[in-house]
DNA sequence: CGGAACGTTGAAAGCTATCAACACCGGTGG
DNA sequence: CCACCGGTGTTGATAGCTTTCAACGTTCCG
């Protein structure tokens, strides 16, 4: 029998395993890992981790649905990013300045594993690899942040919030003959935040989308039919 | 003697040499580097590397400026990033997919070093703190693209042009008296597409931007004078 | 000179911000 | 049970801004 127990990767269980970021790892650090590990429940609205506090570490959303914000001098917030199981947030100060320069705040009930900060630096000193995957997750933030600019820069706001409600029903969506419904993860302002509006211009864009007829929203019931072209659609198109 | 002939760092001479990616590295990766390292110069209007290319290793611009870009499918393109001397480009398609989503092209007569693809990867190797650096470089682009994403829904286009010129005037600007000139490395097109406005709209906002007072816009010449109210500036403020 | 690329101007139409007012919802307390 | 309240979302009116299209001016180069 083995001497000091075997103890598994505390990743090893979860669906988004073979991406973890703390994957290739030697078996000290598994131990390491499996001790410092911390596995947190949040409700909804609750905060994982507020702006301009101190990196406590890197987190890996594994259930639920965080979102990103920051909130300016003037009062307003900005909503950059949501972030969804598989995802990891707080690399970018952990790996830069240690001060997180936005909140991350469950918009659902959601389950967080995090590595703290010292176990993570340590873990980062003995295996390398585990820079590239945080790098690769650098990347990915780069590649969503460019499309975002060029999104806001090309598109009406009108087709940015379709994007934006056809990506939601990807992720909370459920076919039903040939609708997709959805409950709404967010409330009207984050929507507006997310898209860079005033919340009564929102209004008015939802106003439109429903006119065109592709969406059906009430309150938070979203209703998607790509082919139920509701009043006739333009005779040239 | 020394037997075999000291080489030395190929960026120590370089003004950013405490800040390079390359910079702590082992004595075999020096001499490496110094046989693989590529010094080019750009003439204005020359492309470093086109949209859609391969990755052909990671560039340090040590002089001039160059414009990162990314063309969309229906013709028009949005200038994503301004990158001065010290700065670093193609990093992002070289630690990901291998493929440059954006051209870089020189604004003005440049000067970039470059460490081939191949070089860059066995160094990486190697060295793990180089990855580090290139992280730090991943970091400082999520920053920068962040306080874009904010700045875009935040301020309005006249501010953000403000901002703007400002910053050119930074880096080109010369103290003539109280005021600051430069000549503009951008062309009315280039800076509506780094804006997301039509040339149009470019034009009308200059023109607004000098109503106020701060500015002054000539072609390409620009003046800039924060305490000189032209047509009186409002009572209030 | 002619032409092409670039930049500006004008006019009309559409969109967004802002302010104010109102509707809706859930919870608290009488 | 109902009134009240705060938070959230919607609607209306208006002013300001941007886009679009078309025309014109500028500059540079063959």
């Amino acid at each position: 029998m083995q001497s000091a127990a075997k103890i598994d990767h505390p990743c090893s269980k979860c669906a988004f395993y073979t991406d973890s970021v703390w994957h290739p790892v030697d078996t000290g650090s598994i131990k390491s890992l499996a001790h410092n590990f911390v596995r947190r429940d949040l409700n909804e609205g609750e905060a994982l981790f507020e702006q301009g506090a101190d990196n406590r570490g890197v987190f890996c959303i594994s259930r639920g649905l965080i979102a990103l914000r920051t909130h300016h001098a003037e009062g307003n917030s900005t909503l950059l990013r949501l972030a969804y199981p598989g995802e990891v947030v707080g690399f970018r100060s952990f790996l830069g300045d240690g001060q997180h320069q936005t909140e991350a705040r469950a918009l659902m009930p959601s389950r967080v594993c995090t590595v703290p900060h010292s176990a993570s630096k340590s873990l980062l000193r003995d295996n390398p690899a585990i820079l590239g995957q945080l790098a690769a997750r650098c990347v990915k933030e780069i590649d969503r942040t460019h499309a975002r600019i060029c999104s806001a820069a090309t598109k009406t706001y009108k087709v940015q919030l379709a994007d934006l409600l056809k990506t939601l029903l990807d992720h909370h969506g459920t076919q039903v003959g040939n609708e997709k419904l959805m409950r709404l993860p967010l409330s009207r302002t984050d929507l507006s935040d997310l898209l860079g509006v005033q919340p009564e211009t929102l209004s008015r864009l939802i106003k439109r989308l429903e006119k065109d007829g592709d969406f059906r929203v009430k309150g938070r019931h979203v209703t998607y039919n790509a082919s139920a072209p509701k009043s006739a659609r333009s005779a040239v198109s």
